[in-house]
DNA sequence: ATGTCGGCAAAATGCCGA
């Protein structure tokens, strides 16, 4: 069973794109993030010709998560994530699909710093740390998938090069240890797990010609409880995704589970 | 500071967020 995690950075002119890889990639799952649509708007219809039923939370022109999957349509677990009832940005979503719960999320970029937008990611980390705490005591397969906005450490698996983003909020040493608290409830992250030390990225800003230079970062990740990662067999970045025309600024990462 | 995108409002250009 394949699961999959992508920041399309906008579904609806994202859509060739998609569809190439979703037939080309044939993932079970698929999690999608920054799809940039009102809910009214999303292209569940062609998706569905493409052989995915989607769930998705929508907001016009900016975030917006969703969960796609083969042979029928995911079914709701939650939608939003819990512990600000004035929060109404789309970046939360669960769903469960073939006995494993997905989380699909969409952290935020908290830029500039400090700032209310870095507060905002902060206290939205705190609350994905009580729902994540919850999950990972589940005794099914729990993976949390989607665009973390953190660059773990300066380490060349995670970034080309940290000099030009030292001041960005995805480097910051509470962005880090927000995601060493989250890891530390026991969450396998997939891709560090199968390639230690590589340099996995999964992003590359449009700017200064990032990608022709692979100057990239490691912020999408699939994070898996120990049912999960007990069944892990696979994982990998679609990096040929990011060289096309129309290309997302992210490319597609993915988990294979036995 | 800059660079380049997607989406949107109100128009072929400027703004926001990333």
């Amino acid at each position: 069973m394949k699961i999959a995690t992508w920041n399309i950075n906008g579904v609806n002119g994202r859509l060739p794109v998609l569809k190439s890889w979703l037939a080309e990639a044939a993932p079970d799952v698929v999690c999608l993030q920054e799809i940039k649509t009102s809910q009214a708007t999303f292209p569940a219809a062609a998706l569905e010709e493409a052989g995915y039923g989607a769930l998705w939370i929508g907001e016009k022109a900016y975030n917006g998560v969703a969960i796609l999957a083969r042979e029928g349509t995911p079914l709701e677990v939650l939608r939003g994530l819990p512990g600000d009832g004035k929060d109404v940005q789309s970046r939360y979503l669960e769903a469960a699909v073939e006995g494993i719960l997905v989380a699909c999320l969409y952290l935020p970029n908290g830029n500039p710093q400090p700032g209310p937008k870095f507060d905002y990611k902060l206290a939205w980390f705190e609350r994905l740390h009580r729902r994540a705490a919850e999950l990972i005591k589940l005794p099914e397969p729990v993976i949390l998938a989607g665009d973390f906005n953190v660059v773990p450490t300066n380490e060349l698996a995670d970034i080309y090069n940290p000099r030009s983003w030292l001041d960005d909020a995805l480097l910051q040493p509470e962005s880090r240890a927000a995601w060493r608290t989250l890891l530390a409830q026991g969450w396998t992250d997939a891709i560090g797990k199968l390639h230690p030390g590589q340099p996995m990225y999964t992003f590359w800003d449009y700017f200064r010609q990032r990608w022709p230079r692979n100057a990239g970062l490691r912020i999408d990740f699939l994070l898996l409880n120990p049912a999960a990662a007990k069944r892990l067999k696979a994982a990998g970045v679609d990096r040929e995704m990011r060289g096309v025309e129309k290309a997302s600024d992210h490319a597609p990462v993915w988990v294979e589970l036995g």
